[in-house]
DNA sequence: CCCTTTAATGCAACCGATTGCAATGCTTTA
DNA sequence: TAAAGCATTGCAATCGGTTGCATTAAAGGG
């Protein structure tokens, strides 16, 4: 009997050298500590110490066992570690839309943290959906992660889900729509002054009678947003025109929501003469629709939103942005998720971070011809 | 001793009842079978049978533990589960930018299939480097992913870590930017006849000299794509002018190397009086610095090129697309990988799916006025 | 020379679930 | 009435790694 008819046909890594005997037959089987034991002599828990440097191991077995490591490339199993120490090492990351650049850069923001820190990331989208959302929840948590950063999604007004994991103590850090009543980390742009700064600009434009659309009314960013419209008006002691405020509860996924409001802005007897466009989504569906509609910005309707892609500088007219610092965010919050997960005793001082906004004003709202 | 002093203070779920007892001083723990088995005097064995609905099980302890199961919200830890059976239900995928519109659609595309199956993704993005490409590689394997779904990095062009990966039995499926060498499924683009295709029209549209921007001339991509410029070229009887062919080994990810290619092109003798970009990226990056230069689209140089986002329609000039299926690109893939990770015995009948890509002309390629 | 100390290694339990193989007790049949 | 059959349930090994607690043997001390 020779060296490989001892080994069971199915295992791969098992009684072989280094060299790869395997090939698209047998399933892709790793090395363990077993096997590096039996073919040494030793036991399972001397090449655990040897491998993790432990003291009680003589120098000589220890090169021999890592030296004999390398050679088959051992690695240890991820999954029988997590096992053990009851962490996954992964975190979980929750978004409305990955497709959306904004959440695309915080993400990027998130995976340079967390990859630093050994961490994975598990990357899913509710696409504004409250089912797609707890299903995505209950799959991640079931999944075992260590922690979630999460952005929930337009329709969602029920947190129960959500604040019942809390309770549990999964580490939960917040961005961008951020639970009020759960209380930990947040990570937020500074909403209410980056609108506030942007009306501002409409109204020292001469602009009369700004709209806006926002949002599902329940999100924190659309409450933190429309306060920054109202306290520019009135600032300027300008009356609020309910009439000029308008809601899409998809945030604009649904192109239909979108083309509804600006057509019922488009035929208020005093019409509009400015928008202000409270989400990403909304200000490429609402731009899109007004050059459809062959209606001239900023002449006829100055326009400025929120966005944070780069191509905005590329329409005709050049899109005036409120531009979100997503990357910043991103690492921000796995930051602080990594610290909730990693720290030893409860944390109670929990922190909002509202980091400033970028206003860049282009050709949609400068009305020097006006 | 009453109920609550008998178990540890540390753990949690263990000996409480369905109300949530814990909070954030203590980690997160979900009831195990033990937990359950202990509470109702059973065997863990009975439980598990019971749970999975095993026959041997009497109908009255079964819906005992069932009932039992649901009251304290049980799941079974996957993590237990992936130890048990070798697979962990996530499959990776690797992308050059997450934050390239493409990408991001594709990755849409594969969420959709894999979440349907019970499968988890996990999510990385080289940004067009080799050494991120291996780390990301090592990674993801030692993280014991069941398969991979892979666009190669454009630096990349020494593929014996993935060759090596894949005869050790890692299911793979490659798609866009793909490696010949090795024998698997593979889900691209038609990208011959669609440049073929976009470059039929320029030439249709009285374009003299036709200009390329290709990316890395080591992807699989840039060479059907140049092979379809060419076509087309020879069929119009046209000999090619290689300097009118021009690669950006990064893709497009550095601006400068966009901006040397251009200007490369623009200070030609005999300029072009067209350019066909063969990339996501160099599309957007080139446009933008022709409107910097003030160069008209299409008078002074008609431009078509690869590009997924919405958003080029709203450029102005409304830009000529390549567009690629890239939703369903995704779902294929995932669906070819589902099909490698659950077949039972060696797969040797590689699909190669191409899918036509859809050219939109807009104003940017559209010279009736020249 | 025997006893104690110390260094080096192995045994076995554990993490949470699955599963082949008993073991138990009850009913049925010859 | 004993043997066989069957329905239920439990024991224990397993997946791959970690770790507290032996165990062993060699070295040092009295």
């Amino acid at each position: 009997m020779d060296l490989f008819t001892q080994s069971l046909p199915v295992s791969c890594a098992l009684s072989l050298s280094s060299h790869e005997r395997c090939n698209a037959y047998m399933k892709f089987e790793a090395a363990t500590i077993k096997d590096i034991a039996k073919a040494l002599g030793l036991s399972t828990s001397t090449v655990s110490r040897a491998l993790r440097d432990s003291y009680e191991i003589s120098e000589a077995t220890k090169k021999k066992i890592k030296d004999y490591a390398a050679q088959i490339n051992y690695r240890p199993n991820p999954v029988a570690l997590s096992l053990k120490e009851k962490r996954t090492l992964s975190i979980g990351v929750l978004v409305s839309e990955i497709a959306n650049t904004f959440f695309s850069q915080v993400i990027n923001g998130i995976e340079s943290i967390a990859y630093k820190n050994g961490y994975n990331v598990i990357i899913t989208q509710s696409k504004e959906s409250v089912e797609r959302e707890e299903m995505i929840l209950d799959y991640l948590t079931s999944r075992s992660i260590d922690g979630l950063i999460i952005s929930v999604s337009a329709e969602t007004n029920d947190f129960t889900n959500l604040k019942q994991l809390h309770e549990k103590g999964l580490p939960i850090v917040f961005f961008d729509r951020v639970v009020e009543e759960i209380n930990t980390h947040k990570v937020v742009t500074d909403n209410l002054d980056g609108v506030y700064r942007a009306t501002q600009h409409l109204l020292q434009n001469q602009c009369k009678r700004i709209s806006v659309i926002a949002n599902n009314a329940n999100l924190s960013i659309t409450k933190e947003r429309l306060a920054g419209y109202k306290k520019a008006l009135n600032e300027y002691k300008m009356n609020i025109d309910e009439s000029l405020i308008k809601y899409c509860d998809h945030g604009g996924l649904i192109v239909e929501e979108v083309e509804k409001v600006v057509d019922e802005l488009l035929t208020l007897k005093k019409k509009p003469d400015a928008m202000v466009l409270l989400a990403d989504k909304i200000t490429t569906e609402t731009f899109s629709i007004l050059k459809k509609k062959n209606i001239n910005m900023p002449q006829d309707i100055a326009v400025i939103g929120f966005n944070n892609s780069k191509y905005t500088s590329l329409f005709s007219p050049a899109l005036s942005v409120i531009s979100q610092p997503a990357f910043e965010m991103g690492e921000q919050a796995a930051q602080l998720l990594l610290n909730l997960i990693e720290s030893k005793r409860a944390v109670t001082d929990f922190k909002l971070e509202a980091l400033a906004p970028e206003i860049i004003i282009r050709e949609s709202s400068q009305i020097s011809s006006r």
